[in-house]
DNA sequence: CTCGAGATTTAACTTAAGTTAAGTCGCATA
DNA sequence: TATGCGACTTAACTTAAGTTAAATCTCGAG
């Protein structure tokens, strides 16, 4: 620090998602993040809709989401489809690769995706030389797991009006983190077939649903973007535990 | 190797879960076997129904389950219990710890359980000098993400019956690699509460499921084990896809 | 052997969500 | 400006699973 002066220990927006997610947690050095950012040289961009990882074939990259979102997902023998999760801006896939080195789930692209592609080898590099790093990578994949238990819990024991505001609370909370949020807004890339998808109901009833939220002045939408009218009273209706996704510094 | 003559690459059936575990993947060392055993010196019992992780509260050590089973949970504000994934012998909980260190499940003894008390730090000295060990754990993570996802796929676009049907396979399959299995058979400490709050039906229902089950021939119960009739019939039933658990060595 | 708590079973009834099908809307393209 | 496809909406009807409650089983403690 030239200036002597610390006015934001956090990175500027102008940086990674993925150092925006880490600074949020964790003072990163310099190197940390010029080393974050040489990770991310080799980007593609997905398009809607289109698979970049197969349920069963090869996975020999692993991925860093740079903007847009993907979903991770898997399908029944009769096309059913389960979202697993929603990988935005800073995640990371296929961190941990099984000795197979297969896939156990398809990810594709939403709206406009761009990915950040790695030589898996470099996420070793990762443990032996950026401790601070290490730690972030182990504070994501631990906030994956939370992610996954919410949905667990979603899936298995909510109604479908407390699962859609539980699931869009978890978005919210995402987004913010990374610094994507206009304060109760945010851009929602998904449509009602994707809600459906991600919470094991059909699409019919996620429209009814929403229509009932809009109804009850819990959110209103506009194109592609939402606005959670009360942050405070969906906690408290979706039973969320914002604990397992909570912002701090050590 | 003294002899010059291998019999078997696999553990011994006396070593300990995690070591048949990860030697059912890949080749270990004498050092690094007795490593692992090392790591398993500190053990303590656990009640059957009785926490030993709690949601939200500080989670300072990693355990290795060496006998028995745990749940892994959350609960709902009225009580309701979603189980997200059974610890069975050889399995590792708390690996990923959050910069917060709180816990973001609840994990309980199942019957008897043993468990492996382990510092935190010891998991860091794995990955700076036991670079098959680290790669070990690191399919450790990877498997429980594919173990997830399938959670959250019967969770969401599976019927009661098929759902039953998906979880015992995952058992069975789990169960065999660390040798927990007699053929067909294997011990389920399960009440039918405790597979109706892992599949998120109500435990009426999952009585009528397993008499289904049993009326068609699909499954023998005899007190706490259970023997799956026929294994390929029952995976075609259920969809489940065996790569997702694959057995092989590197 | 008896008792009693917990677990399982059974039945009657309810309900949340699914299914199907026929609209309507919105927007990108010709 | 017209056209057509995908997304959304609405309604009528079905169904899988939940709820409640009572009966039965099981097995360990006394």
């Amino acid at each position: 620090m030239s200036t002597g002066i610390v006015t934001d220990l956090r990175p500027p927006e102008s940086s990674s998602a993925i150092v925006r997610k880490l600074g949020a947690m964790t003072l990163l050095s310099e190197m940390e993040i010029s080393f974050l950012e040489s990770l991310q040289i080799n980007r593609i961009q997905v398009e809607d809709q289109v698979d970049f990882i197969q349920d069963g074939q090869d996975l020999k990259a692993t991925f860093i989401v740079t903007s847009g979102w993907a979903i991770r997902y898997l399908l029944t023998e009769d096309g059913r489809r389960q979202i697993l999760s929603f990988a935005l801006p800073g995640d990371i896939l296929g961190l941990h690769i099984n000795f197979q080195r297969k896939s156990t789930y398809n990810a594709a692209g939403i709206h406009d995706l761009e990915l950040a592609v790695i030589d898996p080898l470099r996420t070793i590099e990762v443990s032996q030389k950026y401790p601070v790093l290490s730690a972030g990578f182990s504070w994501c994949t631990a906030r994956e797991f939370a992610i996954l238990g919410d949905q667990a819990l979603r899936l298995g024991r909510l109604s479908a009006f407390k699962k859609l505001c539980h699931l869009l609370l978890e978005l919210w909370h995402r987004l913010r983190l990374i610094n994507e949020t206009d304060g109760p807004w945010f851009e929602l890339p998904l449509r009602q077939i994707d809600l459906a998808d991600a919470l094991g109901l059909s699409n019919v009833h996620i429209n009814r649903q929403l229509q009932d939220m809009r109804r009850a002045g819990l959110i209103t939408q506009q194109k592609n973007w939402i606005k959670i009218e009360e942050v405070e009273k969906m906690i408290e209706i979706a039973e969320f535990d914002t604990s397992h996704l909570a912002e701090f510094r050590i």
